[in-house]
DNA sequence: TCAAGATTGATGCACCTGCATCAAATGGGG
DNA sequence: CCCCATTTGATGCAGGTGCATCAATCTTGA
């Protein structure tokens, strides 16, 4: 049961780790050029700017963003440094609690979401044909799912169209 | 010059995003689970074993791996530590140094690709057809190249025919 | 009702990374 | 020949991440 990859399925994978690092590094230093946080941030104040009132409990922002709890954990605590997020004691489950984002936090993601899809359009957008970036995410799908088990949950669809909107990583 | 990214084009970013992380997480959670280090090691000993006299300088090694000098120094003291290379001066500039694989670090490189092959099988080769896996390897190859400025030197090419050698990342 | 287990969130530790900077050595132009 | 810019490699510091673990609370089932 250890059938060898071939050598497309190799270069597939190579190609992958590598553009993937490289157009992220990109996008990365375009935003800290521009005065900005990393991404991650952007990623959290947007699902919390999606929350029906602003606010979401830490397990749910987690799931959201797909990354482990402690990351969630002190990932808020510096938006909450920052004035961007606050902490608000939860009544009904007094081991949780909600993260609401501020009028700063809302402010700071449509400023970001700026430099952000800019630099979308610069490093992928500029570079492939619409018809090219739906077959590429049709590809990248059938590796997505299922790594280990797989549970995307209704995980943040993509909508650019509302001249507003902004996507999550 | 702010053109809006299409909805294609963003969806396109975060799924590769996504998807590679996911990946990415996966291979390297299966070769920890077999004991071995992370992958910047493997990458690390694949280049060195396929130097001329299974050495280099750091600052090949640097541009080969495609990542930043201080971090090639690091990487290079943990493989001394772990006896899987060696450092030895450089006559001829005295600045610089060669490092040289080891047998121990040989030997590591070739249990871990067998690991490591069936991980990108795993995860990657019984994903997709050869087809779609070189339509794959196109598509992230329009992206890759040139961000900021591009420079990919005769890098690391697949080479999984052969059924001894082996990718590097 | 109450004890056992599950869930929620925080944190100490080790390690890794990026940034800035340093020292040593080289090399080239005046 | 000498000074200065460049190249090579190391490192202190701040911050980010994974792992293990903790305390507090909730839930379940006997």
């Amino acid at each position: 049961m250890k059938r060898k990859p071939s050598t497309e399925a190799t270069s597939a994978w190579i190609r992958l780790m590598r553009v993937q690092s490289r157009v992220l590094d990109c996008v990365e230093q375009d935003l800290k050029k521009a005065g900005f946080p990393p991404l991650a941030w952007y990623d959290a104040l947007l699902e919390l700017s999606r929350a029906p009132s602003g606010e979401l409990r830490p397990v749910e922002l987690e799931r959201q963003m797909l990354i482990p709890q402690y990351s969630t954990s002190r990932l808020i605590d510096r938006l909450v440094d920052e004035g961007l997020a606050s902490r608000r004691e939860c009544k009904i489950d007094k081991r949780g609690q909600f993260v609401e984002i501020t009028e700063a936090g809302r402010e700071l993601q449509k400023r970001m979401w700026g430099a952000y899809s800019a630099a979308i359009e610069k490093y992928v957008g500029s570079k492939l044909s619409d018809a090219d970036a739906v077959k590429l995410s049709g590809l990248l799908d059938r590796l997505g799912c299922s790594c280990g088990e797989m549970k995307l949950p209704p995980v943040a669809q993509a909508n650019a169209n509302t001249n507003e909107t902004s996507p999550s990583r």
